[in-house]
DNA sequence: CAAATAATTGAATATATATTCAAATGTTAT
DNA sequence: ATAACATTTGAATATATATTCAATTATTTG
């Protein structure tokens, strides 16, 4: 259990940064898919109702910070989460939207 | 457990909000302060280094989410959590930063 | 009631962000 | 090599957001 007391204006930023990354409509829509299953740029823009392009850049930064993995598959590159942690963060979130 | 699959626009874009509230370094570092204990404006601004006008604009967003109460002590007004939902989410948040 | 202190509000501004479009890159199959 | 398809990239733009300043409201005390 963490205590956390004010935090450095470091830590801060870099827990500001995280939540951020799940702060967006499209994003959480790609996250609740992928967290399922592994889905490629096509299916997902598809799904979420957003151009290739846009899933594209969310997932350029999805990728940098860690959240998501990709792998390609021929033509196709498929996005997924295997971050047990982030998993459970996420969830977290929609359970508190949910149960409200 | 919930499992997640594709969200609608709807649930996505509270999700989003959600986590939007806990994207921000000056509003992490006021709530890692007010989920130990409560805490008046100008303490806040004190502690996190900006003006109290920034802090009561921080939260107001926060109490119209329900994410923090306040209570009025005289002149002072009070802020605090008190949902261990929030309170758990937050730690999550905050520890897979610190365990990276 | 006037003065002092705390907090809030609204306007202005600067910065960040999401999105689209067009062009470029990567991959496979003919 | 060319064509076809998937993805990425960069630039442009529109919207959202955090912050400050100045003015206002609330509360207590002389």
């Amino acid at each position: 259990m963490t205590s956390t007391s004010l935090l450095s204006e470091h830590t801060a930023a870099h827990v500001a940064e995280l939540f951020r990354a799940f702060s967006d409509t499209s994003r959480v829509r790609i996250l609740s898919v992928i967290i399922d299953q592994e889905m490629n740029v096509s299916q997902l823009a598809e799904l979420v109702g957003v151009t290739e392009s846009a899933v594209s850049h969310h997932m350029r930064g999805l990728r940098q910070m860690r959240l998501v993995k990709s792998r390609r598959d021929g033509k196709e590159v498929y996005y997924f989460v295997d971050d047990p942690h982030i998993i459970a963060l996420f969830r977290q979130g929609v359970e508190h939207i949910k149960t409200r």
